[in-house]
DNA sequence: ATCAGCATGTAAGGCGTTACATGATTCA
DNA sequence: TGAATCATGTAACGCCTTACATGCTGAT
């Protein structure tokens, strides 16, 4: 029952790292941890708002000169402890949805070459997001005295791995598959 | 927007293969592919009765004299049609929202023995998980020339495949945060 | 007798997506 | 000049979870 909202951490990890805006957050949220995590701009904004009302993070004043405007945000020390009191928290939620399983769970109604396929298409996926974890590895790799970067690491680490496992897997699948046709 | 609902696919699915009440098919949901999908009842009821309206299952004729109401499903031509367009869509969204790796990726704020006690506690559920998943699959195994059962068994598969990565990268990662502790 | 499991359903509300609305800046 | 990207925000709506309400059945 509520107050639960994991964007709420997401935006306060980030934050805890360096001021951002909404923007900001959007991006970091694709490119860093979008192979385990998601979020809108539908949802940022709102829990942005949110957040500044319950004094977890606070406006900075806008310098650009008259320009567009261009809200950073910056965590505050409650904000910092809210973060810090979820990451001692026991209870975590890890929540897979595989439309990609689903279908092969349920395939056998219909011929071998439709499991095949999606397959193929979950294949395709899975090789071009784990070129782009291994750059951000080698990159990474570089910097791991830095003890955040070692947690981006081990994040990036847990993606290979198991994106390498996943190949593994569709190419036995497929072989086993191709045996009905 | 709209009529994207995944939870009628499940039920399609899982009365493809034998007629079910809605409680049969919670209990499914939670045993079968729970590793990989969850449903409530309060999204599996509605979805029946919506389902039932648009013709893709019917309600089979309650045969247990007077006791108890206890209403079996039964899919139709127009639900088995469904499920094969859906099973033929390109297009699948698998998406993961892992609160571990999220910690993980945030744990620099904290010390390391945190991140490692996250990651101790992910590591256990697994190792109980991947029992569950092994004992499916030996039971599988057996019956692998039925095409239902060889689908079944490709998605147990994956989850042993994946689990088993996920307990050596748990493995690797407790040891590189042990070193800066 | 009592408790776990079987069984169906509703209600409230949270969470989040998509689409929309608006406009500035930058670069080719 | 036009397109892409930067930038903030709202509105509608769908989906799903949790909690509630109710009662039977079978085993100990």
């Amino acid at each position: 029952m509520g107050k639960d909202r994991k964007i709420d951490m997401v935006i306060l990890g980030l934050l805890s790292h360096e001021d951002l805006t909404g923007y900001d957050i959007k991006k970091q949220i694709d490119e860093a941890i979008g192979f385990f995590w998601k979020g809108s701009f539908g949802s940022i904004y709102p829990a942005l708002g949110e957040m500044e009302k319950a004094g977890q993070i606070k406006k900075l004043p806008d310098r650009s000169s008259g320009s567009r405007e261009k809200i950073k945000y910056r965590i505050t020390k409650d904000g910092k402890n809210a973060l810090k009191e979820w990451l001692k928290e026991e209870q975590s939620s890890n929540d897979l949805k595989y439309e990609t399983l689903l279908k092969l769970y349920f395939g056998g109604v219909e011929k071998p070459e439709v499991s095949i396929h999606n397959i193929e298409l979950f294949e395709e996926k899975i090789k071009a997001d784990l070129n782009v974890l291994k750059w951000y590895k080698s990159n990474l790799e570089k910097v791991l005295d830095n003890n955040e970067h070692l947690h981006y690491y081990l994040t990036v680490t847990f993606g290979i791995d198991t994106y390498e496992a996943y190949l593994k897997w569709c190419a036995r699948s497929k072989k086993l598959l191709k045996e009905r046709v």
